[in-house]
DNA sequence: TGGTTCGCTACACGATCGTGTAGTACGCTA
DNA sequence: TAGCGTACTACACGATCGTGTAGCGAACCA
C-alpha cells in the first residue's frame, strides 16, 4: 500500500482494488471503479489479472505477503494479539474482509493461525478444555476488531487506521485481554447454564442469553 | 427465523432474504436469488419490499426486534457476553454482516451498545484507562465471533450455528474472558510499546508487532 | 352481483456487469 | 531497420442486474 502516484500501473491498479474490495466487498466493486480508482482502463486491469477473480487472488497474494513481511521485520516478544501498525491495519481489513466473502488463501490462513494458535497455548497456563475452540474463537475475536473498523472508528471520533486512534484500539484490547473480565461466579453461572442448554439437546431449544452486556 | 412452508409468502421472502445476505454480502446476494429461494416471483418481492434497499431495511428491523424480543425472554443474569441461543446466532450473523455493508439500523445499534456498555462498565470493578474504547473494541472483538461463523465452524468441525458447536463456542468465550491472557510483564510490555509508536508520531511509523499469536 | 383491493405472475426496459477483441505506441533485440 | 513482445486503450458482446408495467384470480364489501 504505497501513496505515490509514480507506482506502476499493476501495483496501483492492485492497491485500488484492495482500497474498493475493502470499502465495498468483492461483489459490491467493479472492475470499472477500480481502473478509474486507479487512473487506468478496465482493458489493462484485464491485462495485468486476467479476470476479476485473479485480481483478487492477487491481491489476497500480496496482502498476506506483506502483512507476513511487517511481521518478520519486528519480533519483539510474543505473547497474544497479532495486531501490525496502522501501516498495516488496511492490509489486515482487506484480508479479514476477503475470508469473509469466501477467499481460499484467507481459510487456509485462519486455519494455519488456529494450528499455530494451539502450540502457542500449550506454552502458557491459560485454561481451557478445548484448545482448539479457545484459540478459533479468540482469533475470532481478534478479527472483528479490524472488520469493525469504521463501527470503531464512529465510537471513537477518530479513524482507528491512524496512529492515535489506532493507540487507543489497540491499548484497549491490551486492557480487555490483561484482566479477567468475568468473576468466577460469573462464569460458573455461565458455564452451567450451557450445561442445561446442552442438555436440552433435542429437546425445545428455547433461547438463552449469557451473562452478558445488557444490550448486545 | 421460522423454517415452516405454511408461513405468509412476505415472511418466506424476508426470511431467504437473510440467509442470502448473511451467505453472500447485500451487494452479492439479487433479487431474484432470493425471490427463487422463497419459491415466489421477484415482482412479488417489488410488490412487498418496494425496493432491494426496502428489503433489506426490512430484514434489518425484523432481525433487530428478533433478537431484542428473544432477548427479554431471558434475562437471567447480567455481566458480559450477549451471545444468543443458535436460533438467533443467524439473525445475529446477518445483522453484523449487514452492519459491515453499512446498515443505518446497524450503525444505530452498535452506537446504543457501546453506550450501554459503558454504563455496563460502570457498575464493575475492571480497570481501564479509556471506558469507551475499552466496550467498543469488547463489542467488536464479540461481534468478530458471528462473523467468523464458517471459520469457527471449518475450525472447530462443526456448525457453531447448531447447538454442540455452539455451546463450544460460547464456552470458550466464557473462558477467554474469565482469565487474564497477558501476564501483567506482557501488559506492561505492550502498552510500552504503545507509547513509543505514539510517541514516534508524524515521524516514520515502522511497523510494530503487538505481543501476540505468533502468526497472525 | 358488481367493483375494488390485494396477492401474485409474466415480461420488458435501460443500466451495468465481467469479459472478449482489435488495435496503437513504445522499447527491445537481431 | 525489421520484427516482436509488452503496456495500454477503445469498444462491442452477451448476461444479469434492479426496476417498471400490465394483467390475472380470489377475497371482500357495497
Amino acid at each position: 500500500m504505497s501513496s505515490d502516484s509514480d507506482l506502476t500501473a499493476r501495483a496501483r491498479i492492485r492497491d485500488a482494488a484492495i482500497a474498493l474490495f475493502t470499502e465495498r466487498g468483492i461483489a459490491g466493486a467493479t472492475i470499472r471503479d477500480i481502473a478509474q480508482a486507479a487512473g487506468v482502463s478496465s482493458g489493462l486491469l484485464r491485462h495485468h489479472f486476467g479476470s476479476k477473480e485473479g485480481l483478487r487472488d492477487a491481491c489476497d497474494e500480496f496482502a498476506l505477503a506483506r502483512i507476513t513481511q511487517l511481521q518478520m521485520a519486528f519480533t519483539e516478544s510474543q505473547a497474544l494479539g497479532g495486531a501490525l501498525a496502522p501501516d498495516a491495519m488496511a492490509l489486515q481489513q482487506y484480508l479479514v474482509r476477503s475470508l469473509m466473502d469466501g477467499s481460499p488463501r484467507g481459510q487456509a490462513m485462519f486455519a494455519a493461525a488456529v494450528q499455530g494458535g494451539e502450540r502457542w497455548l500449550a506454552g502458557t497456563k491459560l485454561e481451557t478444555d478445548d484448545p482448539r475452540a479457545f484459540v478459533a474463537v479468540l482469533g475470532a475475536m481478534k478479527l472483528g476488531m479490524f472488520l469493525m473498523r469504521d463501527q470503531l472508528t464512529a465510537a471513537l471520533g477518530e479513524d482507528v487506521g491512524e496512529l492515535p486512534g489506532y493507540v487507543r484500539m489497540i491499548r484497549a484490547s491490551l486492557e480487555i485481554f490483561s484482566q479477567p473480565l468475568l468473576t468466577p461466579e460469573q462464569a460458573e453461572q455461565g458455564m452451567k447454564a450451557l450445561d442445561r442448554l446442552r442438555d436440552s439437546s433435542t429437546g425445545e431449544k428455547g433461547p438463552w442469553r449469557m451473562p452478558s452486556m445488557p444490550e448486545d
